[in-house]
Parts: structure tokens; C-alpha cells; sequence
DNA sequence: GAGTGGTCTAGACCACGTA
DNA sequence: ACGTGGTCTAGACCACTCA
């Protein structure tokens, strides 16, 4: 843990107590540095975190302020265990969410899988399709390739809990980050049978590929939901330099 | 324009045009400091632009890598002029765009829009419905809201191109971000009158509200279209410090 | 003009991966 | 052991806002 982070995260709790509140003015950073006894420099790292989180906005000349953030309800951070990130799950839900694996196989990747992943046609994948439930209720129904090439041994346990963080601790190669594509479409006979939903009920698609940090994607996955079920956020914040 | 944004962009070109490859290692950050006769935390800021923008990933101890990205298609930055941002479409298609106003008025605000614009229920609102058209094909079609209380006059002018880069130039107060909700519902007689689908189609809706840099949501806004006209496209990334 | 945040430097030290 | 990127400092200068 660096020093910023352990500043931010004081910050942070000083936020959500309620000791700066949304819109009102911040410490400027020289007396947080002194605060802190650490360089401005330090400071201004510690604030470009919460400044990424959504929480605060900084502006030269008349300075920094607390968004109000509070009404965005649950936001998942870059650096969440990596499944509850995909998820954008709170942890407090984890308990009640169970995941049954539908199918789980070695086959040659689609079109669709190649290009995402970068690979050719006879490059075997892992494919695996499974069922998220919140509550017992179906959630999601995810599937999800993974080139073998990657991971030289995957069992069922590993498959029912975290693939991705099995592979990137064993790898020892952290990921690097996701990108996703979001659309939306309508409900086919696979649909019903999982998600326990009508014909053409509308359902919310997440495509995403993940990449570790040597640059090679190691995951692409469809995530499927009913509509009204679920909703995905995102947050886009300009942060400086 | 700072040091740290020019020499990113030499290195974007740079990568575009395939000096640096997807999972090539880059030059390193002395080097890179010597090349540019800048000190390394200047290279620093530039690779951390490029990290947020997914193009490349760090790794210490062995160094820094281009990431496949090209793969993504197009990917809306922060920083880009507004509603290009929100509607995700590149530059070169905004020729095409056309706007309608297909509603323009001032009303008071309803539940949503007062928590989401943290307003009360006296204060009035601008209300705007817009559709814009692709190449003459209904695209989206958009409801939002905007506190009178923070723009003294908008004309129908303002209203047919950006209104948020308007408000924001005039209050001569940056934007500090965005917030999407993104989820799927069923289109009802309102989507198949405007968008030209029929009932019971996909529709991908994104809810967004803008915050001005003093903390103040400035616009709160739904989008909304059919399924397979359009995606959303979102960037996760691990970026240090 | 006083006070704010943003940039930039030159150098130090540390954590990590690789061989 | 070496080379990599990440952190941190102390201080300088600049751009901006606001009274």
C-alpha cells in the first residue's frame, strides 16, 4: 500500500462520513500536504484517485469539490477482485449469488472468438457456459472462451469460482484491463430455457475481452440478462495529467 | 497543449502506424525521456494517457507493451467534444447526424429527474426531445433535462447542435464527468412511433447525467434505440497512479 | 494580486521480473 | 545482478479564478 493510497482512502472515509460534503470546497493541497507531512505531489496523486472514482473534481484557480456521488448507488472500481468487476456486483451480494456451470468443453474457437482473441482457427479453447443465480432467481448466463494455449490445466472447481484470477495469479501476469461492448437484443429459446424469461423478452448483451498485461487477451465473454433484471455502469471522468 | 500530451501523441501516431506492434515491448522510459530531452515523469504522464486510453500496458520489471486495441473499433475518449462522447459515434460520421427537435419545453421535473439533477420539485426544467437520424435512419432518440436555474436562456438554435459544450462555455466551467445506467427494455408505442421499429422490439437505454465541475448535475439525460442500431462501448483499465 | 491547482525537473529509492 | 517501471521529494514556474 503507498502512501497516496493510504491518503485517498483516508479522504475517501472523510467523504463518505460526511465531513466534506457534496459541492462543498476541499483542504487545498498544500495543507494536506502538511496534513500528511508528504510532498504536494503526493497529495495530488492521492486526489487523482478519487478524482477517477467519481468522487471528487478539482478545478485551477478555484479549487477542489465533492461530487455527489452518493446517488450513483453501487459502482464497481478497476481493481475489484475481477469477477465481482464483470459482475458489478457489491460484495455484500456475493453470498447470495450461486453459479452452475451448463457446459464446460475443449473445442476450436468460432470467427467470433478468433478475432477476439487473437487466434487461429486450430488453437483450441476452453468453452464454458455458465449460469449465475442472485437469489436463486437466474441473473446471468455467461459464456466464455479461454485460449488453452494460456492455461495448461483447468478443472471444475476453478471454473465454478474466479476463472480469470486462477489464471492471472498462476500466470503470474496481471490484467491490464477489459473492454466491453454493451447492446441489447431478444430473447431466443436459449434464453427461455435459462433465464426463465418469455420469447423476445429484451435482453441486456455484455461482450468482453480481457487482457493481461503482456498484451494478449486471455478471455472473451458474452454475458446475457434479462432486461429489467440487470443494468450496467459506467463512469467517465476527464482527470488531469 | 503540454509536453506530456505532445509527446503522447507522437507515440499514439506511432503505434497507429505500426513502429510499436500489439504485445511488441516499447523503448524504455529513459529512453524515451533522452529522445524527448524531458525527465522520466514527464514520459511517465504521456504512457499513463496512453494506459487510460488502453492502448498500451506497463508492467515493472519488464517493461511496457503495445495492447491489441485495434480490435476494439471505436472507442469514445474522454475529452472529446461532448455529444460525440455521449453518442459514441466517430468524428467522421457526424456529417451524416441530423437532429430533430421533436419536443421543447419548460416543465417542472418529475421524481427522477429532481434526485438525479438534486433538485426540488419547484424548480423548473428545460425539457428537450430530440431524435437524431444516421444517414437519414431514426437512431436515437433522446429526453433530457436541464435545470433552468443554470442556463439563463437557450434558444432552438442552441438546442438543434450541443447544448452542454454551450452551457458549459458560457458558466465558463468545465464538464467533470459522466454517469451511464445502461440496460435493456421492450419498445413501447412511443419508440415504434419514433424510431420506426415495432412493439416489443430491443431497446438499449442509457441514462446519463453530467456533472459540471463545481459539483452541480447539469443535464440528466435518457437515450434511446433499437437494439441492433447500436452498441456502447466501455473501457476498463489498471492504471498506476 | 492573492490563492488555487497543473506541469515539470533532477534525482533518489524501491519493488518486481528475468536470466 | 541487472534492468525495468512505480513512488516520492523539494522546489520552481505557470494558468487560472475571483475578489
Amino acid at each position: 500500500m503507498t502512501k497516496y493510497e493510504k491518503i485517498a482512502e483516508k479522504l475517501r472515509e472523510r467523504i463518505f462520513n460526511g465531513d466534506y460534503k457534496p459541492t462543498d470546497l476541499m483542504p487545498n493541497q498544500d495543507e494536506f500536504a502538511s496534513e500528511f507531512r508528504v510532498s504536494r505531489a503526493t497529495i495530488k496523486k492521492a486526489l487523482n484517485l478519487l478524482t477517477k472514482e467519481g468522487l471528487i473534481s478539482a478545478q485551477r484557480g478555484s479549487g477542489t469539490r465533492v461530487l455527489p456521488r452518493s446517488l450513483w448507488g453501487f459502482v464497481s472500481e478497476p481493481g475489484e477482485k475481477f469477477d465481482l468487476e464483470k459482475l458489478q456486483i457489491p460484495e455484500e451480494s456475493i453470498k447470495n449469488l450461486s453459479c452452475d456451470i451448463v457446459d464446460f468443453e475443449v473445442q476450436f474457437p468460432d470467427k467470433r472468438a478468433q478475432s477476439q482473441l487473437l487466434i487461429s482457427r486450430n488453437q483450441p479453447v476452453y468453452h464454458v457456459r455458465r449460469l449465475f443465480k442472485l437469489e436463486n432467481e437466474p441473473f446471468i448466463l455467461e459464456d466464455l472462451s479461454i485460449p488453452i494455449s494460456l492455461v495448461p490445466l483447468l478443472s471444475k472447481k476453478i471454473v465454478h469460482s474466479s476463472i480469470i484470477t486462477h489464471i492471472s495469479s498462476k500466470l503470474k501476469l496481471g490484467l491490464a484491463g477489459t473492454f466491453r461492448n454493451i447492446y441489447s437484443a431478444s430473447a431466443t429459446e436459449k434464453h427461455t430455457r435459462h433465464l426463465n424469461c418469455q420469447r423476445k423478452d429484451p435482453i441486456l448483451v455484455v461482450e468482453q475481452v480481457a487482457y493481461l498485461k503482456n498484451g494478449k487477451p486471455v478471455e472473451f465473454s458474452v454475458c446475457q440478462s434479462v432486461g429489467n433484471r440487470r443494468s450496467v455502469t459506467a463512469v467517465n471522468v476527464r482527470t488531469a495529467g
